[in-house]
DNA sequence: GCTACTATTATTGCATTCACTTTTTGACCA
DNA sequence: TGGTCAAAAAGTGAATGCAATAATAGTAGC
């Protein structure tokens, strides 16, 4: 009763998790399957837990196992995925601790984003966010959420951006995907109270970085993230029965 | 004429490092080659951008192809070796520029260790800190850089594990490795002026500790990190044609 | 003597195969 | 009927083999 949302339209932002290691995912095998089995998981097509028997992608993929079991490896890597010995890869279930923990790591790279951006920020770039800032605030007056959370999520991968700094996107990219499964319900889930204290968050945001005032947009960028990550904790706690046994299709049998 | 360092006995901090993934690293010989071979990348056997053969890699480790290409993979995906197609892998030479990049990241995430510090650290683990401190004090005074280095990684290291976030701490380690062959030349190339100024800023990061100031941490400890970023560039601009080729054994020409 | 083209060699990418561990199934015993 | 042990089945971990791509060397032409 709760969700048939529409996945690809508001969460765009494949580009983001895309571009860190797209050079070397076009071409080759492997990373072309490092690239849709990211996808897939990321996706929430597997359920949290769930096994994921090689034979069965590679079936899926139509390839051999040798780049899949490279692939998963890297996820592994990556926290997408835990590779138990002899055992079999699963895909990550994260606490909510874990989650919590993301969620503040999220919060100190925006804070560092919005730190350098600050110092490396044009300001074309300013009035192109602040231009964002006014089409959300129109959604919120209108209470179009999905509206708003697709341009929330625009204006602060326009921040990361303006840092100017490549690696610091790429690890942005990596932690978002690792909890974008969960973001994405708990964007949803999140209280319409709450709703006008993320706006005048935003406020406080555009603000500062206006003024290129780099410590306090720092600090207000990682309170942001902390509201976002008492939403999704708590909405994790409410629904954590739910989440055990969620779409699936492959083998999803958590027995243990 | 320059470098006959002990590296062990300076940097033992293959513990941050290896924690993050001891888990899945301890059996199957797949992650046995990749702490091995990350090991190996990090303390500097491979000249930068040198090729690395993974036939004479296999025979090195006494082991087969397929274990060894997971593991350049993740290797890869962690940002320390480069993977051309068809081509094979290099050791990925950082730019001055990428250097600057990981610092601030760096920056970033002991900023926010710094904040996260503040609202879990112990009375206790303070005055663990404080004794490591005034010890660190010590060698500065004696005009001991090795003991002084030795003390203020520990310290740093402490900061981040009372963020009590273990997310964190992977992500700390992880970009800690790849900046390790760099921070440790670099250390020792930092001006002798410079280093009142780091003893001056770790009493204020101190201080802000014992009063939980976390905001007030954060900006400091960016800064720090900073100003060891700078130091780390200009080293790497001074020295830039010694780097290319550095030690040495296996096949390090990097014609192009 | 230098450049361009071809043939040979070496190396990578992926599939396949073999060995070993885990899991499951079934029988025997309590 | 329930539990334990054993044997078979399934699945994973790593090695080997094969095809394809890039690097190298050698030859011919200018």
């Amino acid at each position: 009763m709760k969700r048939e949302i529409p996945n690809e339209t508001v969460f765009p932002d494949h580009s983001a998790a895309a571009i860190s290691d797209a050079r070397k995912e076009e071409s080759s095998l492997h990373g072309e399957i490092l690239a849709r089995l990211r996808d897939y998981i990321v996706e929430g097509n597997i359920a949290d837990g769930g096994r994921i028997p090689e034979r069965q992608l590679c079936a899926m993929f139509g390839i051999s196992r040798t780049p899949l079991r490279e692939a998963l490896k890297v996820l592994a890597s990556e926290g997408l995925v835990d590779l138990l010995p002899n055992r079999g890869a699963r895909v990550r279930q994260l606490s909510a601790r874990e989650l919590a923990e993301l969620f503040d790591v999220m919060g100190g790279l925006e804070s560092l984003a919005g730190r350098l951006a600050c110092e490396n920020i044009e300001e074309q770039e300013v009035a192109e966010i602040e231009r964002l800032h006014y089409e959300m605030y129109g959604c919120y007056l209108h209470r179009d959420m999905q509206g708003y959370f697709r341009i929330n999520q625009l204006i602060h991968q326009k921040i990361v951006e303006a840092s100017r700094n490549t690696t610091l996107m790429a690890a942005y990219a990596n932690f978002a995907g690792r909890i974008r499964r969960i973001r994405y319900s708990a964007n949803f889930a999140r209280k319409r109270e709450r709703w006008g204290e993320a706006m005048r968050e935003h406020e406080l945001i555009l603000d500062a970085l206006r003024r290129r005032a780099g410590s306090e947009l720092s600090d207000i960028l990682f309170q942001h993230l902390r509201n976002k990550q008492a939403a999704a904790v708590e909405y994790m706690d409410e629904t954590s029965v739910h989440t055990t046994n969620r779409d699936q299709s492959s083998t999803l049998n958590s027995k243990k």
